[in-house]
DNA sequence: TGTACATCAGTGAACGCGCGTTCACTGATGTAC
DNA sequence: TGTACATCAGTGAACGCGCGTTCACTGATGTAC
């Protein structure tokens, strides 16, 4: 059953991608091994032929669902502004279905409570990330603005995905404040205090 | 074995609120039945005199939750100010140990993987602490500026907690951007657009 | 280029384990007199 | 108030099941000549 060294690359692509998929839509914990590997038309036992252990796994797929990101992000030029990034994200990351979406807010928590391996992939991903949007989007500089930007678009899809089915209404509500109140500005009232 | 009508009630709640710390602190998907019931003083037999299910445990910790969210909010008295929130907001939800915190970033994205019950619960209980936020330090109103306040800083405890232990420092300048930008103010681009 | 053999990617049965859930049993509580 | 009995909250063994992981085996691929 040996196949060519180019298809076990292809094989090794596809558990990465099935697993991203997967894990972003389920979680990490609802996500087996069989399934992953028969998304990826592979059998089980295929499994530790290409990663050490579930966990192994999941850092990788977590690297690569954040390096699909930054790409995206530089992919769509430079429209050197932030509001961009709002618009496209919240038409991009459909609150239905978030496997395909970003993985900041499909796979942030899981990943807090993952370990060292998973933590660390995450943090280099998210560093790169939002250099990225700083880079195409915020004109070069990692500001405030940017960060929170970010943060605000993540909490926004954590919480609206979270009451999609039951109370629709909320969930629009919800992605709309988003929309008119990103990208983040810094606050009047705090700067005035930090700089009378 | 048999004990008192109110020991049967104090159990109840014992459960509830391990479950509650338990869940928020790894994830339904992490925790068992036997974790909690150990947690309240109990075996794991005496669960299911109490719920019809895991999940529908998991249904009532997220509301019991998000009330306990909503009793903080109102006794902290009436500041009137929504910076208030954000910060008590992060004072209070430290970026590790999530099992105390607000359950809107801890639970979240684990609602949006349960059923309707469970989503039912949570969006009930945003609901009510969203009309708390906007009732004791928003004025009254649910505004734009009151839900996207409280997106932000859901993004930020779910950035922060994931990087936390392999980049503390990104942690703090996630937390940080937070303090400075929040609370979110309408976009002034945008107004510009909507009413030129 | 053709042949012979070593390599090794994938298969599928098997493992130990912990999970959610059930249930016969226990003995203290609640209640009827 | 005191006694006798029914109730029922909690116990712990047991269940079926799916999980992550291992491993002997297979047969196509890669390689040495």
């Amino acid at each position: 059953m040996r196949v060519t060294r180019q298809q076990k690359d292809a094989h090794r692509a596809g558990l990465l991608n099935a697993a991203s998929r997967l894990m972003r839509a389920h979680g990490p914990a609802n996500v087996g091994v069989a399934e992953v590997t028969a998304e990826a038309g592979l059998t089980h036992g295929a499994f530790y032929g290409h990663f050490a252990s579930k966990d192994a796994m999941f850092a990788e797929a977590v690297a690569a669902a954040l390096d699909g990101s930054v790409e995206r992000v530089e992919r769509r030029g430079s429209p050197d502004r932030l509001q961009k990034l709002v618009d496209t994200y919240l038409r991009e990351n459909h609150i239905g279905d978030s496997g395909d979406g970003c993985p900041l807010p499909a796979m942030g928590v899981d990943v807090s409570r993952s370990g060292p391996e998973v933590r660390q992939a995450f943090a280099q991903g998210l560093q790169g990330y939002i250099e990225a949007v700083a880079d195409t989007e915020g004109g070069g500089a990692i500001t405030d603005e940017v960060i929170a930007t970010i943060a605000g678009l993540v909490g926004t899809l954590v919480l609206a995905r979270a009451v999609r089915g039951v109370d629709d209404e909320l969930a629009e509500r919800i992605v709309d404040a988003a929309r008119r109140t990103l990208p983040a500005q810094l606050c009047a009232q705090r700067l005035s205090v930090a700089s009378p």
